[in-house]
DNA sequence: AAGTGTTGTTCGCACTATTCGAACGCTTGT
DNA sequence: ACAAGCGTTCGAATAGTGCGAACAACACTT
């Protein structure tokens, strides 16, 4: 199942979607400052922005070039492939509602944490998170939630194909800590992250599965850490998580 | 501003492309069944296939090659580009709520409609349209609002780019019929669509503005035809939409 | 108002990179 | 057991891409 490096890339394709990447990191750009951050003749960028402005990949305004509505069509399918997504939703809802913190519905694809669906209670702070986004499992505690869903040999094939790359100096960094960590988290049912992604940012996480025990994505709470304490992470919120994955994983069996 | 025919596109990113849309539409393929629909050499897909796989843009699962989750943050940041988004999202759901029937916020890019957000309320119709998808402004009640603001002459631009397919035999296939018809939208301020892109299902929409007059959007609602009668679309609807419409142009004002 | 710098755009040419086809191993079904 | 289908790999020919130079359209300065 691993993705191994590839022989014979299609290299024009690759550099239509870096093209793409950058306009959606720094949002409206021309051709000549995309053509110099990515060491390409600005002649070649135009080319590919034109090929993509034809097809709607992106528009052309006064300021320059950006991220078309195109590209939205096919992210909301690659959503409802997932029928996580519509299942975890009003859960997700309702807990946010229920906590004032935010709550997020994770899956994973390829050994990546991808974030379907999140929902903000009334005092949730904002995180670096928003829907779409794909972060290392390792550095989440929904990730994390999966990790430990997944048999020994999944999950070094997946710190093999992506690394354990750091984001604070509280994310785990070693193949060993994380499988002790993992350990515990099968152990409780629910994964904590403390500081692991954003400075006092906590978080817990609990994996969702199906019948046959694989983990199908995890929902999780996050909030600053004065209010996440560990007692009440352990204690109240991991039993709130933990009953609603257990809804969703009943729901889902009917879908 | 109209994007005229290319001379030199980037065959290489239209066929990566033209891959993708195929898989959206089918779901799961194999580089077999691409190779044949595409009239291209299945080596030739494999490899396309491989390199958008390597980048998370297609996943391989066991019943072939699918969309991958890594277009989401795209399509994501393309709808959170459009700051009419937000501010429409409550006012939707609101309608739809009250109304109990379908609701949607849609937008305009090279002249043609994207529905941003859509909410159902207790008794909405299913319709093709959900999120991201994309259509032809004069199929729309939404679109035929958006071409209500614009100048004659955009309107022109427009139809000379995409002309004016039919969906039923109720759309409207005439440009001097179309015309005809944006000016009575300006003169009330709705557009009504009865069964022009669905049979039996009936909507109004109206425009949503800026300061200048030109239009971001519009928000629409539609239902079976039987439940919304002219009488009740022109009266009770149309002015449920136009002082929602009012509202998300005084909060788009402000942001 | 003229000039200078920058940016977006077009086009010819060299050569890289893509396409095709054929062949391989693999699974599925008869 | 064999055939038929699929996904995958690789070499070779040519098509297509990328580069650079040149042009046009502004904006900003002097």
């Amino acid at each position: 199942m691993t993705v191994d490096q590839q022989r014979r890339p299609v290299k024009t394709a690759a550099t239509s979607f870096a093209i793409l990447e950058r306009l959606k990191e720094q949002g409206t750009l021309g051709p000549t400052a995309l053509a110099s951050e990515l060491d390409l003749a600005k002649s070649t960028v135009h080319r590919h922005l034109k090929t993509l402005e034809q097809e709607g990949y992106v528009v052309l305004d006064e300021d320059g070039y950006r991220v078309g509505l195109r590209l939205l069509d096919f992210g909301i399918h690659a959503r409802n492939q997932h029928n996580l997504y519509e299942v975890a939703k009003p859960k997700v809802d309702e807990l946010a509602e229920q906590t004032g913190e935010k709550v997020w519905c994770v899956t994973e694809e390829q050994g990546r944490g991808y974030h379907l669906y999140g929902a903000g209670g009334k005092h949730s702070v904002r995180t670096p998170a928003r829907e779409g986004t794909r972060s290392y499992l390792h550095q989440l505690a929904a990730g994390k939630a999966i990790l430990s869903a997944f048999p020994d040999d999944r999950v070094d094939e997946i710190i093999d194909q992506h690394g354990l790359p750091a984001k604070t100096n509280a994310t785990i960094t070693d193949r060993d800590e994380l499988f002790e960590q993992l350990a515990t988290i099968r152990d409780r049912g629910f994964a904590l992250n403390r500081e692991e992604i954003v400075p006092k940012l906590h978080a817990v996480g609990v994996p969702i599965t199906d019948q046959a025990g694989n983990p199908v994505g995890a929902i999780s709470l996050s909030g600053p850490s004065n209010r996440l304490t560990d007692d009440r992470l352990e204690d109240e919120l991991a039993n709130l998580l933990l009953g609603a994955a257990n809804e969703v994983e009943i729901n889902l069996s009917f879908s």
